[in-house]
RNA sequence: CGGGGUGUAGCGCAGCCCGGUUAGCGCGCCUGCUUUGGGAGCAGGAAGUCGCGAGUUCGAAUCUCGCCACCCCGACCA
């Protein structure tokens, strides 16, 4: 293992990429884009589900499962959904293999071609549309709220670990309902869920908005984004939620009957985030030393590492080290106590840095007679002597601190990144020097969204909800416009 | 898909230009002793189809041709 991390100063994405692998979250795998996920990155994805699965279950939605493989004739059924997929789809054309007897090798059977050719899921809508036709009937139907956890593949030129693989895992609620006011409601309701969740747990501070017709997803009427500025100046889309309208209940036709006996086509929604959100939680908070985990993810919470030079004295310290494990699970805290002879304090000090476990207690000769222990903070690097007793609530308090602090750098971050603009000028060089939201007025129309992304690859990012009416000119083409538009270079 | 790079021990690399001992170094691993408050030291040891396939040659990690894979940078995207 290397002893140092390439700076973020240096090298931002080789440092990302270098903290991803040596920090034990993930691998590169045999095929371009899919990664491992490993133990270590797994346990911080599977708290992220089991935090939102009862966020959403709280809600009232159930989970589900479609299959993975879906029909392409379901998949063209939505026009404007096919044309955005269409570029970046698996397709599975056969389904059997076999030996060839000139060359020994294992090649595709030709004469096991499919009739129809199946797509791998880059997304459920098609699929999900099609069999809730025969789910809803009634109005007793409404609403119907499904989320399913699964992996889905997009095939991706320019693949990132989590912030952009081939194959990535995520949940994906697809939601019916008996009006637009609802469906919209449903949304809305989703992004807030989202919003707390990245802020109370992943700590990232995120602001919210709608997307332009030209980022929007494809087959929304409108989606609703939450962004987020990453410590390089670079904006990351952390999850979004549609509201469909009433596009795939027409494409797949899904009608009910109200309660005068009309049939009437349903208003749909569907939302998801990924495990983008661990790459975002990488960037927003780790540094040159290692990963930053927030408590509420860190799969370790607490490192304990021992010091002695004798039996004696070693014996001593497990048995402190026991009472604390004891205390701190009372508590619910995990812990782990890294008991290994085989490296030194300072390399296990370093190492659990890099996997940014939130605090670490080391117990020493000294602390044993002292009665304390030296407890070290990951986010601040702060050592302090802390006495023996009731070690439990000193721990739990600087969790909830560590917890809090990381979220207030997030959020103070953010408001530094952000910027008023009036001047294209001003507008390039901020893009040049450091990144981050722009807020800047904009004429409304796709073509100047369209010029200035090619002359800065900057992209707006969202439209502020309930962004105060403001008298202004168009940064671009100098029209009149009445709102302010956030734009970033994003990732 | 364009440009660049890499492929040699579990990991990171050198060797290749200019072919020739038994393919080397660091980390890690195993054994032993000494160590342990910020990535420990010494001694000994195990570990390699040199990405794959052809070719040139007495001889190829090294030269030639072909193929494959991955990474990085750009155009598309959660």
């Amino acid at each position: 293992m290397g002893k140092h991390l390439t700076s973020r100063s240096e090298d931002f994405a080789k440092w990302y990429n270098e903290l991803v692998i040596k920090s034990g979250l993930a691998d590169h795998s045999g095929v371009r884009g899919c990664m491992v996920i490993k133990p270590y990155g797994w346990a911080i994805w599977e708290k992220m589900q089991s935090i939102l699965d009862k966020k959403f279950k709280a809600t009232g939605h159930q989970n589900a499962y479609f299959p993975l493989l879906i029909p392409k004739s379901y998949f063209n059924k939505e026009a404007q959904h096919v044309k955005g997929f269409a570029k970046e789809v698996a397709v599975v054309t056969h389904y059997r293999l076999k030996h060839d007897p000139k060359t020994n090798e294992i090649i595709v059977d030709p004469d096991a071609k499919l009739e129809e050719e199946l797509i791998i899921r880059p997304t459920s809508e098609t699929i999900i549309w099609s069999t809730y036709k025969n789910w809803i009937q009634s109005y007793r139907d409404l609403p119907l709220l499904i989320n399913q956890w699964a992996n889905v593949v997009r095939w991706e030129m320019r693949p990132r670990l989590f912030l952009r693989t081939t194959e990535f895992f995520w949940q994906e609620g697809h939601t019916a309902h008996a009006t637009e006011q609802e469906a919209i409601e449903e949304a809305k309701l989703i992004l807030g869920i989202y919003t707390d969740f990245l802020q109370d747990y992943v700590g990232i501070s995120v602001s919210t908005g709608i997307k332009t017709d030209s980022e929007k997803f494809a087959g929304a009427i409108n989606t609703y984004t939450l962004e987020s500025v990453m410590q390089d100046g670079k904006a990351l889309q952390l999850g979004t939620s549609h509201f469909l309208g009433q596009n795939f209940a027409k494409a797949f036709d899904v009608q009910y009957s109200n309660k005068e006996g009309k049939l009437e086509y349903v208003w749909a929604t569907s939302w998801g985030v990924t495990t983008r959100m661990i790459g975002a939680m990488i960037m927003s908070h780790s540094d040159d030393d290692g990963l930053i985990l927030p408590p509420l993810l860190a799969p370790i919470q607490v490192v304990i590492v021992p010091i002695y030079k004798d039996d004696e004295t070693h014996s001593r310290i497990n048995e402190k080290a026991e009472q604390i494990i004891k205390e701190l699970e009372a508590l619910d805290i995990s812990v782990k106590y890294d008991n290994e002879d085989g490296q030194s304090p300072g390399w296990k000090f370093a190492e659990y840095e890099l996997k940014g476990v939130p605090i670490r207690i080391a117990i020493g000769p000294k602390d044993l007679e002292n009665r304390e222990v030296e407890i070290a903070r990951r986010d601040t690097k702060e050592k302090k002597n802390y006495p023996n007793t009731d070690i439990g609530n000193v721990i739990k308090d600087l969790l909830d601190e560590i917890q809090k602090k990381i979220f207030n750098s997030s959020k103070s971050f953010q408001q530094e990144s952000t910027h008023e603009v009036d001047k294209f000028d001003d507008f390039k060089s901020l893009l040049n020097d450091k990144g981050g939201f722009i807020s800047a007025h904009w004429d409304g129309t796709a073509e100047t969204e369209e010029k200035i992304k090619n002359e800065t690859k900057a992209t707006i990012r969202y439209i502020p909800f309930n962004g105060k009416e403001e008298e202004g000119t168009c940064i671009y083409s100098g029209k009149k416009s009445k709102r302010r538009v956030i734009f970033a270079q994003a990732y």
